[in-house]
DNA sequence: ATCAAGGCGTGATAATTATCATAACGAGAC
DNA sequence: GTCTCGTTATGATAATTATCACGCCTTGAT
């Protein structure tokens, strides 16, 4: 019994672009993965601002945090692309884990790749300066998500911003001066990266 | 079988006070967790800098990330206090969740619990400023590690530097500026907060 | 059509933080 | 002992980032 068998007789739904999939203080109650689209999972902070934790692709579970461990979400999970995800009851899930070892370490390593990942990529971010912070997220989207230098930005500035720690006026600003530069072209929602070295670099010398 | 009593025929390990209880790149052959003291986990950035992920005290597991998912720390530890570990042979521990799915549950739950830890204080940190900062540090310290109004830093100005992710002037600054403002007392090494409310309110004000 | 709201974009200014310089102090090496 | 070296400490200055203010454009509601 895998994650792929198990999906197949379980339920999925369907999310249009900007649905909100997971509410923060939801009770959990199924285990979710995304099957196509793209999400974003973050948190509400004081002062009713918004704190991105990171987006999820296809096959990236979005039951996450928590899940295990508490109750009720801490974080919600919202489409930033027509998404479809995939839930199975949480408690059978939690039975299956306890009767199969081999499930149970499965799932196990899965999540513990995808937390490790976002504190990993926190740590890089954290490390780094307005413009370094927006060379990564640029490469971010364009390697990991995208696999191509042109691409349709899937988030605001805002939310960038949300990501990053910044103000939304510095994302702002900060793309229009690799723009002047011609290290990106912006296109209205899509950004082509032309100089990718630049951009690289940038990235790695903070 | 729980932790508990696995440990009880495992190796435990002592450590001094600044000791380095895993090296980063080290190969990943046990599972080791905390039986006294406190540690820092951290990691090297570029430029010969280093980041404090978290702290672990006594019964947190110290292998976390990476685990069950890398073959190689990409993480240090380093002791902070004389401390005791407790290690198992990783392969077993493995075996045992495989056969075992409560096993496995149990510690899946426990690591997720410390990962989700992690990444919630860190968008803690992110929101707030200096001052929040070094108010959200001392509150931790004092209510959850040493559960004391006063009590003796285990860490230096730079570690906290390198966990808040600013510089050392400034942590120092800082420091001086609430002691000035007789929110806290600093004796050498040791800290009282004087004004716990006041400390709460730069805390949440950030 | 018109209005309101929100995203994008830019400039001026204020606030925050980093960097550089310097000094006192203690611990460990020799 | 004495000499480093690292930590704590403080000030002056520079760099970075946030805030405020404004205008443009698009979208959705009425």
């Amino acid at each position: 019994m895998d994650i792929e068998s198990m999906c197949s007789r379980k339920s999925e739904k369907s999310y249009k672009k900007g649905e909100t999939i997971i509410q923060e203080g939801d009770s959990i109650k199924e285990f979710t993965y995304l099957k196509s689209g793209l999400v974003k999972l973050y948190r509400k902070s004081s002062g009713d601002r918004e704190q991105i934790i990171c987006f999820a692709l296809p096959l990236d579970f979005v039951s996450l945090l928590s899940i295990f461990s508490e109750e009720k979400y801490n974080y919600s999970v919202t489409a930033l692309l027509d998404s479809v995800t995939c839930s199975m009851d949480l408690n059978e899930v939690k039975m299956l884990a306890n009767q199969n070892g081999r499930f149970a370490t499965g799932i196990m390593q899965k999540i513990n790749r995808a937390t490790d990942r976002i504190i990993l990529d926190f740590l890089e971010v954290k490390q780094r300066r307005l413009f370094g912070r927006i060379a990564y997220i640029l490469l971010y989207f364009s390697k990991v998500i995208f696999k191509q230098q042109t691409f349709e930005l899937p988030v605001s500035r805002k939310e960038i911003a949300e990501y990053i720690g910044m103000t939304v006026e510095n994302v702002i600003r900060t793309l229009s001066d690799l723009r002047k530069d011609g290290i990106i072209k912006i296109y209205g929602p899509t950004i082509e990266i032309v100089d990718m070295e630049r951009l690289e670099r940038i990235s790695d010398l903070s």
